[in-house]
DNA sequence: TCTTTGACTGAGC
DNA sequence: CGCTCAGCCAAAG
């Protein structure tokens, strides 16, 4: 299984496309796709992220959004899951005075493509797909794309099984509020399946991608086994992010979401 | 299958 | 408010 990175930066109305010309035996020849890559080994998500922006744009990444976890299927590579975001706070080589410079990029050329063009580019069939969702500013989702040599043969949009389920309710919630295990349940269609909520995040395998801290208990307790670091390590998180933490507990009438 | 295991909950003291 | 307990549910073995 592959895990891998893509990301749309964003900049005044444009995305930050890679026309992929320049290697022969390229999988992705003369398709414009966004830039990021393979995660090495020993190496998160998040830190294959802002590696494969530097080394493809020269841009030094601030600030990310998670937007999807995509899985492909095919015939003819290994299967692979892919992490997809976007940014719009990235670091400049020099003082903008109009776009950020394109330093060249080994793989291809790198273009600004106004949004309402990036759809009339050569892109994956499956691409369109979520790129669509990217655009219309959809809420974190789930993605399995089937393909077939070129072709999209089969796709689904949101998690399959209940664990995925948790996974994006839980990526749903804004930073700065909170939401509990019974909600998520109640939201994914498992109403009384709290505590199997629980386990899912306990597992959370999607490290720094799904904020798995943004979920408390009932009365508002942070999760006395969270991660490492236990419910302290929980609220130092959801105080970073501006929530209020009194006596391992948060206020839920407050800081809960919706 | 059947059993066990929890980042759970709500009720009842 | 704090504590215990029975009921719940998806996974893993």
């Amino acid at each position: 299984m592959i895990w891998s990175s893509l990301c749309y930066i964003e900049y005044k109305g444009n995305y930050l496309m890679l026309h992929r010309t320049r290697k022969e035996h390229d999988i992705n020849k003369g398709k414009w796709i966004g830039v990021g890559g393979k995660t090495e080994p020993l190496e998160t998500v998040p830190e294959c992220l802002v590696r494969e922006v530097r080394e493809e744009t020269g841009f030094t990444l601030r600030a990310y959004e998670p937007r999807a976890i995509i899985t492909f299927n095919s015939d003819f590579a290994e299967k692979e899951i892919m992490f997809l975001f976007t940014s719009s706070d990235f670091g400049r080589s020099r003082e903008d005075p109009g776009m950020p410079p394109l330093p060249l990029c080994d793989e291809g050329e790198l273009k600004w493509v106004p949004k309402d063009e990036v759809m009339g580019l050569n892109l994956w069939e499956g691409d369109r797909i979520f790129i669509e969702k990217l655009l219309e500013d959809a809420p974190f989702f789930f993605m399995r794309m089937e393909y077939r040599g070129d072709d999209l043969t089969e796709y689904v949009l949101g998690a399959e099984n209940f664990r995925d389920k948790v996974y994006e309710a839980a990526a749903r919630i804004p930073r700065g509020s909170v939401s509990t295990y019974g909600d998520i349940a109640i939201e994914i269609g498992h109403p009384g399946a709290a505590r199997a909520v629980g386990n899912a995040l306990h597992d959370n395998p999607y490290e720094g991608i799904i904020p798995c801290h943004r979920v408390v208990n009932a009365g508002g307790y942070c999760a006395k086994n969270f991660g490492f670091g236990g419910a302290e390590a929980q609220a130092r998180l959801l105080r970073a992010e501006g929530v209020e933490v009194k006596g391992g507990r948060v206020e839920l009438d407050q800081a809960r979401n919706g």
